[in-house]
Formats: structure tokens, sequence, C-alpha cells
DNA sequence: GATGAAAATATAACGCGTTATATAACCTGG
DNA sequence: CCAGGTTATATAACGCGTTATATTTTCATC
């Protein structure tokens, strides 16, 4: 088993580390959500959160609540409008803004998730950094081992086989 | 000024949130990076790095040695070849493995990376990440305040002033 | 020593972020 | 009241990761 060279790199690739931790974040939680049968990209849920919780947001509101850039809620949003979990009318009295709402099965969605899965996945990722100390480079070094040994998905499936 | 939505949702957004700081700490590394006139992405130095810490590598082990996938690789290493700093010739003895090198040029590059480019990222790195503490959700908070006042470009270019 | 499984790499298509730029609606000063 | 700048969104192109699959070479077995 070679090195792993972003590791023991440090400082220096924590860029790249941190984007690696947090894709193998999504693609466990993904993995949870498919067992719920959730129908979204786990990327999708923070922006279906913003709306529920601020109210209708313009792009560029929910653009600033997310921190990412316009065109990448542009592009989200319009996804999701497909999917029909939200709409988007023109603003009355500002003809450039368009206000993006839940839909009626938006907001079931959002029901059913904060009841459900919400919940699962939370309780899998707060057990998994439960244990973390340290400084941060020690924390993700800990974080990543943890990850390893037991994905977060395993940790929902036991989470619920210990509730049920 | 609206609430940031993943910093608010914590735990159930960690993976949005560790991809949206890892690309923050690219994008100003790779800031550093232009200002010390450095070809190259951000997100190549680890492929290098690993070359010329574990010498030459089959795109495999390539992708072992930095936790991503192997059509990544492919892809990162077409384009560090085209660029001059990294060949790939065919093992003798198994045909299939294509066991990359560093080119004087791309050994060059590191030589002066090693001496220049690695310590300021580093150095800026640190810095950010000196004074943070306490939990993994409260330290993630404190970097992102961190780089937000004091972004690592302009960490690295105080802390070359200071030197000179 | 041919044949079929396994291994290494390549290619294609997509997800989701970015920057740069175009378009449309609004606002403001002369 | 319109000309020009500003603001909100859309579009295009790219970066860089992914999964799924094709291709080539090796290996093992009969």
């Amino acid at each position: 088993m070679t090195e792993d060279i972003v590791r023991a790199l440090g400082y220096l690739c924590l860029g790249s580390r941190l984007k690696r931790i947090g894709e193998q974040v999504q693609s466990d939680t993904q993995r949870i959500m498919e067992r719920l049968d959730v129908p979204l990209q786990a990327g999708q849920y923070p922006l279906l959160a913003a709306i529920d919780r601020l109210g209708p947001l313009s792009i560029g509101e929910l653009a600033a609540a997310l921190g990412i850039t316009q065109p990448g809620v542009t592009r989200a949003a319009g996804l999701l409008a497909e999917a029909g979990y939200i709409t988007a009318r023109k603003e009355k009295g500002d003809q450039r803004i368009r206000r993006l709402s839940l839909t009626q099965e938006g907001q079931a969605l959002i029901d059913r998730s904060r009841q459900d899965i919400w919940p699962a996945i939370e309780a899998a990722v707060r057990d998994t950094c439960d244990g973390l100390d340290g400084s941060f480079i020690a924390q993700l070094d800990q974080l990543e081992d943890a990850l390893q040994e037991k994905p977060l998905h395993r940790r929902a499936l036991e989470n619920e086989g210990r509730r049920s």
C-alpha cells in the first residue's frame, strides 16, 4: 500500500484534501439517501433547505445564502424546477428577479426529510465527528480514518437497526 | 446579509461545506502561485510531488497515492505530459503499465517549488490554521472566518514582505 | 498453446463548481 | 424622457472529480 501523499503533505495540500473529504462525505450521504428513496442529489438539499428556512428567495439571495456563485444556483434551480420541487415566478415590481418557492411536492419532500432523512444523516455525521479532537490536521486525519473504517451509510444503517 | 445556510445546517451539510472550504483554499493558493509565476493548476501539485517523492509511478499507483480515481489521474497526467513536466514510458516487461517520470523541466519546477513556492504556501496555510481550536465544527467556523478576514494570498504577501 | 479471466489504462458522459460574458430590466442625471 | 450605467439572471466554456465501459496486455489453465 503506497503512501497517502495528500495526507503526508499536510498544510501544503489542505485544499485538495478538504475537497477530497467533502466528496467522500457527499458520496456516503448519497448512499443513505438512496436507501431511503430520496430522489435528489445530496448537493441539492442545501438549496431546498434554504428556501424552506428563509422563505422564497431570488437566485442571487440563494447564491449568497449557500456561498456559491450565481451561475451555480441558476443551474441547480433549473434542475430542481424541472424535477418539480420548486417554481420560479417573476417578481411583481422588478421583472429581473425570479423568486423561487417550494412546490407542494417540494414542501412534502422537505417535511419528510425533516422527519426521517435529515436526522439519519445528521446522526451518522455527528457520530463520526464526535470523537475527533486535537489540531485541525489531527482531526482531519481522524475523520478520514473514521470514514474509512465505518462509512456514513453503515453508521446510518446501524442507527436505524438500533432504533427499530 | 442573508444567513449562511450551509454553516447553519452544521453536520447535515458537512460534505458541501468541506468542498466549499477546499475550493476556497485552492483558489487562494492559485493566486499565490500566479504571483510567483508558477505555470500550474494548484491541484496538479500533488501529482508532481508524488512522483518526486516516490519515484516514477504507474497511473494506478498514482491514483492510490493521491486518493483519487484512475481516470482522474489519466487525464491530469495527460495535461502535465502535454505541458512538458512529465513523460510516460511503457514498462519493460508489462506493456500495460505506463510509468510516469518527471522531465528535466518537471524536476526543475519541483526544485524551485521546494525552495520558494511550497514554503510560502505552507506558511500561509499554517498561519491560518494555527489558532484553530475546539470541536471540528468550531474549527471549520474559525477557518472560514480566518480565510474571509485574511485570504491565504494576503498572508503570503505579508510573509514575503516580512522576510525581505 | 489457445482461451477466457483478470489487470492496467483509456474513453465517454456526467455532476457541480468556477470565470467570463451576454441579455434584459431598472434607475438616474442631464 | 432618454442615454448610459447598474443590477439580476442566463449562457458558454472550462476544471476536475466521478461512474461506467471499452481496449489492450498479461496470466492461468486445460
